[in-house]
DNA sequence: TACTGGATTCACT
DNA sequence: GTGAATCCAGTAA
């Protein structure tokens, strides 16, 4: 299998975001393939908006694995991008492939479709923490070519910014896909 | 130093 | 459909 190469993670986070569909990722002898992200720059009400020392990954860094914890109980992947501006894709939802007994004991549920079908889910079924919080993609978690999505099973969603009247962000998710997340 | 709230999930009704 | 669980980054003082 070919390795995703860094240079895509210098673009726009919006085309990063639709690239990754199809996607393997492979962590901790898990494999899954990535079926749904979002893309985050400009939103009000995301991390990248602000310069912290959280989020300036964000800014300073393409390439990198982004992984915060939410609700004090949840973890979520992103992959930084857009060099020299803000920019992240997050990782919703994956298909998994291999490693499926540990996912299964991890997230406590024999129903597949359940392992990574959500940004929290995904994380505690590949077991990603913050230790790989700002290491570089193929440096832990390794990024691979599996499948090419034709554009027609790809579905683009937008939402309306909170102070702006733009349309972010961008999720994409893989028609007809099961592993989907629901929200 | 103290307070607030979130890029979520799950159990319960 | 609703609400609780849970913790730390960000912010204000």
């Amino acid at each position: 299998m070919k390795k995703v190469s860094i240079n895509h993670f210098s673009g726009d986070a919006v085309d990063l975001a639709k690239f990754l569909l199809g996607k393997l990722i492979e962590y901790k002898g898990h494999k899954a393939m990535i079926v749904e992200t979002e893309a985050y720059k400009d939103d009000q009400a995301s991390h990248a908006n602000k310069i912290t020392p959280r989020s300036e990954i964000m800014y300073s860094t393409h390439g990198h694995v982004y992984v915060y914890l939410i609700y004090g109980m949840y973890h979520c992947l992103n992959f930084t991008t857009n060099k020299g501006e803000r920019g992240a894709v997050l990782i919703r939802a994956l298909e998994p492939l291999e490693g499926l007994e540990e996912m299964h004991k991890r997230r406590k549920t024999d129903k597949i479709h359940n392992l990574c079908s959500g940004p929290g889910k995904l994380c505690q079924a590949l077991n990603i923490t913050k230790e790989i919080n700002s290491t570089k993609i193929h440096d832990k978690l390794k990024l691979y070519h599996y499948k090419e999505i034709p554009e027609e099973d790809i579905h683009a969603t937008t939402r309306i910014g909170i102070t702006k009247a733009l349309e972010l962000p961008w999720r994409f998710y893989i028609k007809k896909n099961k592993f989907i997340s629901k929200s």
